[in-house]
DNA sequence: GACTATTTGTACGTATGTATG
DNA sequence: CCATACATACGTACAAATAGT
């Protein structure tokens, strides 16, 4: 019989509630505070083990509670890793994955609209600078024809605007729907040439004269093209 | 022997999965699908095992994976019951507790102009009445002076009208975030007197007109007696 | 208030597959 | 190719908590 828990412990963490969901806690902690980066190996079960003066049963049940938030990703033989800051992407994902793709386009555009106007209302220094860096970026690969690095740059562009808006939750759900949308409309468009930039200029200058009215009805010009594309591709499936 | 589930599987991109992952996902069905309830008690864990055709360990790992995503809640001695229809509010909930109220605050109102302005649009007219049907109780509730009921009725009426864009996905994003807003404004604000409808009615009114405008108009006015009580909280708590 | 049945929680053991070295 | 270690799944026994009698 191993030694109870109820008994005198070293207690690295105060035991009021269940000693497993504590550890999730922690862990989740570490993650969420940065101090375990995305895409870092986290320490190897024994030294967890070590450090939180817990069993290596409770250790692992907290890892994989974290592995089915989509926070952690363990692969064997060589470590776990840190795969996203919080399970809000993944859980977005998982609603999403079953959803209208026009609905999650729209809670898309809902989003980065309100992610214009704020950046608008902030025009902070460095945001902009990094926005206009993007969609120099996005046009110089627009140039260059190169489909791909076009798409990896659009979708910079986005989420640098979004980022302006100087709301990490806001630019955290903004991401988790994007990376759903962008994952349905990989599926099938790369015929599809979206060689023209929408109109990402307009938004840039809109956000940058802090015309906050503007910057929005940019953004919801820059929609108009996948929704079109979103609703013929609906009427291709339902012929 | 119970028939396993492990036989065959044309998954689309032929990736060896885990029986207790399949579990995971059969489970989260149900529940999405409404075939277990929101509040209802789900089968008791040998049932599970002979309907399932798995190990009650592998019932258990699902059950406490959901349990972790907020979905499922078990109850010693009594059965495992459910707690939300998608894990999403409690990503959400979980996300945005660490986060300013401020912020929370502004994706809301992001939320919620953007469903104003869906709702405009669409002008469905059932979900007009019950908007109409939530503004007319909210503003009995004033008059009643009854406080708590009061409260209620706002939030019903903001739910109302997120829902009324006729987007799920958006009206569970805004219900995950209004949780989480109301529960840090309900741990001091009892002293408030909202007595005074922030001008819900102009809201319904410019949805009725399918003022797309406005309706995002009357909403910001809405949200402004709320961040300016965040703000003073903020000052006093800076004092 | 106490007893009993029901249900979940915990612990341990074992067999089998699978990746690593 | 083999050996080791680990992950997964199943089964069993008992503890703990709750509901109902």
């Amino acid at each position: 019989m191993p030694e109870p828990v109820t008994s005198s412990r070293p207690s690295p963490i105060s035991r009021p509630r269940k000693v497993s969901e504590l550890v999730v806690e922690h862990l989740t902690d570490l993650v969420e505070r940065g101090e375990w980066p995305v895409g870092s190996r986290i320490p190897t079960e024994p030294e967890l083990v070590d450090r939180l003066g817990v069993g290596r049963n409770t250790v692992r049940e907290a890892v994989r509670a974290l592995e089915h938030a989509g926070i952690l990703e363990p692969r064997r033989g060589d470590g776990t890793y840190v795969r996203a800051a919080s399970g809000l992407d993944a859980a977005i994902g998982r609603r999403a994955r079953t959803a209208d793709a026009l609905q999650v386009l729209e809670v898309r555009s809902v989003l980065e609209r309100g992610a214009a106007r704020a950046a608008a209302g902030r025009r902070d220094v460095a945001a902009l600078a990094a926005l206009r860096a993007a969609l120099e970026a996005q046009e110089a690969a627009a140039r260059d024809g190169d489909e791909d690095s076009f798409r990896a740059a659009d979708i910079a562009f986005h989420a640098e605007l979004v980022r302006a808006a100087g709301n990490p939750l806001l630019a955290e759900l903004y991401d988790g729907i994007d990376h759903v949308l962008v994952r349905t409309l990989a599926t099938d468009a790369h015929g599809r040439h979206h060689r023209d930039v929408p109109g990402h200029r307009e938004v840039v200058d809109a956000v940058a004269a802090g015309d906050a009215e503007g910057a929005e009805r940019a953004v919801e010009a820059t929609m108009a093209a996948v929704r079109a594309y979103l609703l013929a591709r609906a009427a291709e499936v339902d012929a």
